[in-house]
DNA sequence: AATAAAAAAGATCGTTTTATCTTTTTTGTG
DNA sequence: CACAAAAAAGATAAAACGATCTTTTTTATT
């Protein structure tokens, strides 16, 4: 589905959104320690973010990487189309350059209205909006725990 | 979403429901020529879905790949778990090993819905009611033209 | 100013995926 | 039987992905 990068890229902003803001920074190494991620490629991807603007950071002691507002108002569409590229969601599941609703391939009907609307909800809600669904839910999971594939 | 080489697979097992039978049997070249698929790629696909039980194939003169009745009950689930593996539609958006419907992860509610239903239509829906459906419904389109990512 | 903490940058390495090429085996046909 | 057509099998190569390591830059603190 999404590439191990952008699945830790979305959990390192999800841990970002919940723990630290302009005042509370976080260094890569916390953020891979409690996320049990790879540090040096967690950087890389924090890095890839922070230059897309998706992730702000302060270098020297006391730095670290942080949301702030307008971070918050960042979708997760924005992170998947900042590490696997926008086509993730939009081409056609057997990769037909011709399918499309009016030409629809053998499994277009099965799976385009899921696309559709899960492209839209990821879309349409912002990072903020997302932790507070969270909080008030009360359903906080630890984010720590990862299966490769 | 699914590999390339899970793509090709599921095109080509396509192919041959449409094309051939016990006495129309298909060679690599072909099916590689009709689906702008790397030839020597798909070949080893074939071999693999083929000693899977997924395809039939006879050796010499007039041979080639085909599909028989029981490759015709088979279904598309059958062809991901063959190449891609198990995982791919069970496993957690964000891959993290806690989550369930009772822990959910931040995306659970909006992805798992749509998991379900696809993972059940592609598992309940033989290739020979796939292909007759798409013949029944008119929306039979060209299998070529593929857009690698 | 010196030091140390932290991110930024970039070079490098290994694995998996994608793809190709060559050889062997099977089998129908003249 | 000899031949050719086709799949089976396996060795090899190239690209993408995942991950690590080293060096540089920035900056707060002493």
């Amino acid at each position: 589905m999404l590439s191990n990068a952008c699945k830790y890229a979305i959990r390192a902003i999800l841990y970002l959104a919940i723990h630290s803001d302009e005042t509370t920074k976080i260094g890569v190494k916390k953020i891979a320690e409690e996320l049990e991620t790879p540090q040096p490629f967690l950087a890389k991807l924090l890095r890839q973010l922070t230059s897309n603007k998706l992730v702000s950071s302060t270098k020297g002691p006391g730095g670290g990487f942080f949301l702030d507002k307008n971070n918050k108002e960042k979708s997760i569409w924005d992170v998947i189309c900042c590490i696997d590229g926008t086509h993730k969601f939009e081409k056609c599941f057997l990769g037909l350059s011709k399918c499309s609703d009016k030409n629809p391939c053998p499994v277009h009907s099965t799976v385009s209205p899921f696309k559709k609307k899960i492209l839209n909800e990821f879309r349409d809600k912002t990072i903020s909006k997302l932790v507070e669904e969270i909080e008030v839910e009360g359903t906080v999971i630890s984010l720590k725990g990862f299966d490769l594939k």
